[in-house]
Formats: structure tokens, C-alpha cells, sequence
DNA sequence: ACAAGATTAAAACAGTTGTTTAATATGCTC
DNA sequence: GAGCATATTAAACAACTGTTTTAATCTTGT
């Protein structure tokens, strides 16, 4: 989904009001530990050190201030990696293992690390499974965009991948970056001492053997 | 984690008193419709059909409810899939493509068709992730014993596989499968039309060439 | 210094939440 | 039929929900 898009620029809100900020810093806070529903208006204003009534008079409601945090942090860390993607295609010599590294190890260590955006994540797709908001039109296309890059960069690396195959590889290869994102205590119950090394390099020989196993097999 | 383990066996809720099995299968229905957070009593007492306090008189609580359901159908679903790689590993001649698509397959019908048992993986990721209740020990020895066999049978069929990697091989697994389930509406718009076969062989092919560059592969 | 607008504050609004109470109904054994 | 445990009911409980209102305060330009 949208896990691959990450950097590790924390808490950048820089425009208008200060209260407005410190309730968009103290709501991103409060939704990551509690979910959206456990989360009061009250909580909120509390965190931030406001009146009750601010929230309203900011953003109009809580699902809008909601909206306002998802859409920004979103496009943050799209547009992060799709930058990612441009660098590592425009070199002559990359290779298939060269991508996956670069887009897998950051997030794996923002993920150990635990911190804002991993925990972002982890929220966002908690509500996603929730669709308790339908169908965000922005989001669908920023992911589309993003997905669209990586399934070129893969058939740029893997000549001779057909595109549906490509779009399946793309699929797949976010199965395995989501995965330790979501569950990251078990992985530490199942690998103890895992580090971030051992398991990006799990992912990139995976994804790369099992991306180019796309090559040959029977589409469908 | 528990996405594994599934069958088609659904409602079968048999003993007890005949409310207390209707408060379970309205609040199995509701829960995954809305989340914990956005079901609420008298949401289930009204589906079955009851009073508002029938939940505290047979549960105790809302929670307790759910605690009962979650362990019902996560033991219910264990048990099904320890017996399939029972059954696949017993054969003389079994690959591993044999065991990865036997475990997958069931798993993606029962997604595709959307029925209750792939509703309740969301519902029970979506609760996990919010960390709501905790740990709970009984769910984490019932995966913690899934995962034992499963590991134990990719040693099987792939000889010379690490006891280490055929750790990560699991949770690798893991991923490949939890995200189609997760996420199934997002792969009908980048896959249209996409059949239980073509993202049932994609897992299978994507896991075995996966899975068998892990025998080779420097573990750290 | 004063008016205009933006911002904060306390209080109240109308609902909903999970849970409890006390009364009633039901089915059973003796 | 009395006695008893189980099951069901309507009503009330106190606490919490997001939002709005109304008034007070602060900031800014003139």
C-alpha cells in the first residue's frame, strides 16, 4: 500500500497557527496509540494544551483533522520515494537487488526504531481496514502514481517482465516490506535479536529471487 | 501471525444456551463490519435479538465477548491448517510448492469470496495493531506452535535449511499470504480481474523461488 | 487609542457509551 | 402447587462523546 514511501523527517508542520500545529503534532501522537475512535476530541486539546472547542475551530471536525494529517503525511513520503526510485534507475549499473535495498532499508529501520511514520503506518492501516472514511480519491491516486514508478523501475531491471507480471511484482513485494512493519513484536518473539540488516537482506533476496521467478513462470 | 489457518467451516456455534450463540455470531458480524471501538452493545443485543443486558449476563463484558470469540475461531482455524501440513508432509513425494499452494489456495478462495473467517483476519489484525488487550498468551502459544510446524516442515522438504531461516522462511511466508487478505479490494484495482488461481500460483511461485534462496543466501 | 478581526475560554448541548439494578417470567424438581 | 435456579426484561446509572454557543481576550492596522 503506502508503506514504502518513508523518510525520516519527523514532526515537519510548518505553516499558519501554533495551537493548530501543536493539535495536528498531539492528534498524529494520540490516533498512532489509540486509534481514531479511541481518541476523544478531549485527549486531543489536552495533549496539545488547548480549549476543547479548538479543534473544531481549526479543522471544522475531528474526521477533517484526521484528513488533513493522513493527506499530508502521505504525499510526504510518496513523493520521499519516488525519489528513491528516480536515483537508483537513473544509475547504469543497478541492479534489481540495488532498488529493493534502498526502498527496504530505511523503512526497516524506521520500523525498529519505531518511530513517527512506521507508527503512522500502523495506523493508517488500521483504519484502512476499517474503511471507515470509503475511498480516499487522493490517496488512490498518489498510491497509483507511486506503484505505477516502481512497476516501470521493475521492468526496467528485469527485462523481458511483462506488465501485468510487473504490477503482481509490485504487490508482492509490498507483502513483504508491510509484513514487519505490522507485526514487528512477533518478529522479535519468532527472531529474537533480529537485527535490520538480517532482516532487509531477507527481504531483498527473497523479493529478488521471487520477482525474478515473474520472469518465466506462467502468468497465469 | 494467524492468517494461515482457515477453513470454510463457518457459524458453528454449538453449545450453550441459543441467545448467548446468537449475542456471539451478531457480535462476530458487527465486530468485523465496524471494529470493537464501533460496535456497540446494544448494536449486538438488537442483531440478536435480545436485551440490552444479555451481554454482561453471559460474558461479563464486552471484552469478555470478544476474548471468547477470538480464541473460538483462532483455535477453530489452527487445528484445520496443523492437519493440513500434516496430511501434505506425510506424502513421500511432496514438494514444497505442494505444501505452500495447499496452505494458500483455501486461504485465497475463502478472501475472494469474502466470507466470515477472512473477515475476521482483518477484524482480529485490526484489534492486533491496536494492541488493545494486550498480549494475550493463549493466542500466542496456538501461533507460536502453528509456526513451530510450519517451520519444521520447510525443513523438511527443503534440506539444509538453517533452523534460523526457516524462521524468517515462516514469517516470509506469512507476509506473501496476509497481504491479498488484507488488502484484497487494492489488488482488484491494480489487478483487474484477478482470479483465486493467478494470485494463488503468484504466492506459491513468488514463496518457492523465495523460500529456496534462503538455503544458499549468507543468513546475516 | 480604538475598532475589527482572530483566537481562546467555560459552559452547555443532545447523544451515546458499558454496566447495573430490581422486577418479572420461565422451566424444572420435589 | 411450592420452591428454586435460570433467563429475560425495562429502567436507570454515571461517565463520556463530538459539537455549538456565548462571552471574554488577545492581536493587529489605522
Amino acid at each position: 500500500m503506502f508503506v514504502l514511501c518513508m523518510e525520516n523527517t519527523d514532526n515537519n508542520f510548518e505553516s499558519s497557527s501554533d495551537t493548530r500545529n501543536r493539535l495536528l503534532y498531539a492528534a498524529e501522537k494520540l490516533f498512532c496509540q489509540r486509534g481514531f475512535e479511541g481518541t476523544s476530541v478531549r485527549d486531543i486539546t489536552a495533549e496539545a494544551g488547548c480549549n476543547i472547542a479548538a479543534v473544531n475551530y481549526y479543522f471544522g471536525s475531528k474526521e477533517k483533522l484526521y484528513e488533513e494529517l493522513f493527506h499530508m503525511r502521505l504525499s510526504e513520503k510518496i513523493q520521499g520515494h519516488m525519489k528513491t526510485i528516480e536515483q537508483v534507475c537513473a544509475r547504469p549499473d543497478a541492479t534489481l537487488e540495488d532498488l529493493l535495498r534502498e526502498l527496504v532499508r530505511p523503512t526497516m529501520e524506521s520500523a525498529l526504531r519505531g518511530d513517527t511514520w512506521s507508527r503512522v503506518v500502523r495506523f493508517l492501516v488500521r483504519e484502512a481496514l476499517h474503511h471507515r472514511f470509503g475511498r480516499d480519491k487522493i490517496a488512490e491516486e498518489l498510491i497509483d502514481k507511486f506503484f505505477e514508478r516502481l512497476a516501470a523501475a521493475f521492468r526496467q531491471l528485469l527485462p523481458g517482465l511483462e506488465k501485468r507480471a510487473a504490477w503482481r511484482a509490485v504487490l508482492t513485494f509490498e507483502s513483504l516490506v508491510m509484513h514487519p512493519i505490522l507485526f514487528f513484536e512477533m518478529y522479535d518473539l519468532v527472531l529474537p535479536g533480529f537485527t535490520v540488516k538480517e532482516i532487509t537482506e531477507q527481504i531483498v533476496r527473497v523479493g529478488a529471487a521471487g520477482l525474478r521467478s515473474c520472469l518465466k513462470g506462467t502468468a497465469e
